[in-house]
DNA sequence: GGACTTCAATGGACTAGACCAACGTCGCCT
DNA sequence: AGGCGACGTTGGTCTAGTCCATTGAAGTCC
């Protein structure tokens, strides 16, 4: 079997799921599993998948239930017209320049190349309905995008670029988001007045390869971006490390 | 049985991971099952708690080993202290001021409340290492904490008051992160220039009683204080929805 | 020596059934 | 009418086994 049983379950369920009301139960495991030609075990494992996705929650001998739609905003903002769209808004882009420039010290160290290398510099503004919201420079490196230029990113999203152009599967990354003010050059193209607030985030992504395939640096207006994050008791695992 | 087994098998596990070098392999699945006296099943729950958490890599084939000790310093900041030990800091907290106010229109709402109820605001300076690092302001409903005063939370944690001396059982809560500057009142007890960055916090948070029991605003130094996120490309699980 | 094949070991998926624990309803008793 | 207790329904946990898929090393062939 090429996908896992439990995986096309989840898919079904989530059909079930579309013709519900939030707050509608699902019929019982014991009447579910039989019906997808499951045992209970593998329906449960689906119904767990679609529990840590926010879009079911259980009750001890109540029933399972349809869940309120969630607010998280969290931040594995690995797209950006994704994060935009999920938060009701319009993404667009304009490309505002694209060069090629060595890497020199810094850039080479963080895509883990030499400094003598070409890395490809893409400087975009991210719009939302319209208005700008983000500013990002993009470092790709030459080796990983051999013909990157700007009417390419025009097209098409830059990771869909990677992966259906130059086969890259990316793995995961690392990103870091602090609290900075604008500059005189951001602030001009974001329309603010200068030293707004403003999110700056840094996010290094790898590919299955083990190469690193791009360095963003993105900076956010504070007035129109925020973060909504939903706590749960549970969240503080950590805590049980020290129980010794 | 009390507590499940599959969640002291993840204890006892995780005694074993304490011994092995990062890298390590753990003895494979059918070796550990029956040391442990419980079915392959039950034992892998175990460990797949313990690979949500980040502490184990399974490789299918090859084996399960002990994971990086991982960065991420995420967002379930629900607690000053255990948030700068994870950090590596030594946290401390000084209070700047205890006093009882009426809600009011905008904080009875947050706090679901009547605007003529009485509500405790705690001013807190928080360090890290000594040093200035947080701004915090608690709003708690008088009924909530009956007798809760400036000494109650010079010895221990708010937490730890509101379940052992009120009995509160948190359930959750929603925080807000925006980008934001100090104002003077703000930059002098986090001696920061005036209009530096700084991370603004809301947290509410709710029991399983339903009620609301705390609003907190804390602003952070944006110089001192960061985030570091680990991304995994299965995060985007939202894109599946459109499949249809 | 290098490339290929084989195969044992390991994790991945799944089943059919058992028993336990929480919930909520329905009926009985007061 | 109100409260209380029995019980059926639901999710929660666990077992002992089967078969599949991937890995990596040992062995084989050229």
């Amino acid at each position: 079997m090429r996908t896992a049983k439990y995986h096309s379950i989840r898919d079904e369920i989530l059909d079930l799921i579309a013709e519900l009301n939030v707050g509608e139960a699902l019929p019982p495991e014991r009447t579910l599993a039989p019906q997808f030609g499951v045992s209970r075990m593998t329906l449960r494992r689906a119904v767990e998948e679609l529990i840590r996705e926010g879009r079911l929650v259980r009750r001890h001998g109540a029933g399972t239930f349809v869940a309120e739609p969630k607010i998280a905003q969290g931040l594995a903002v690995t797209s950006f017209s994704e994060d935009m769209r999920q938060r009701g808004a319009v993404p667009s882009s304009r490309t505002l320049g694209v060069d090629e420039v060595h890497a020199g010290a810094q850039l080479g160290r963080v895509l883990e190349i030499s400094p003598g290398d070409k890395v490809v510099r893409v400087v975009r503004l991210r719009l939302a309905d319209g208005a700008p919201m983000a500013l990002e420079t993009l470092h790709v490196p030459r080796s990983v995008a051999p013909d990157l230029d700007g009417d390419s990113l025009a097209e098409r999203s830059f990771y869909e670029l990677l992966a259906e152009r130059y086969g890259v599967v990316l793995d995961g990354g690392v990103q870091t988001i602090e609290a900075t003010v604008t500059d005189e050059t951001e602030s001009e193209v974001l329309e603010v007045p200068v030293h707004s607030p403003a999110f700056l985030f840094e996010r290094t992504s790898r590919a299955v390869d083990g190469r690193v395939v791009e360095f963003v640096r993105s900076v956010y207006r504070g007035d129109r971006y925020k973060f909504k994050v939903e706590l749960h008791p549970h969240d503080a695992s950590v805590t049980r490390s020290d129980r010794r």
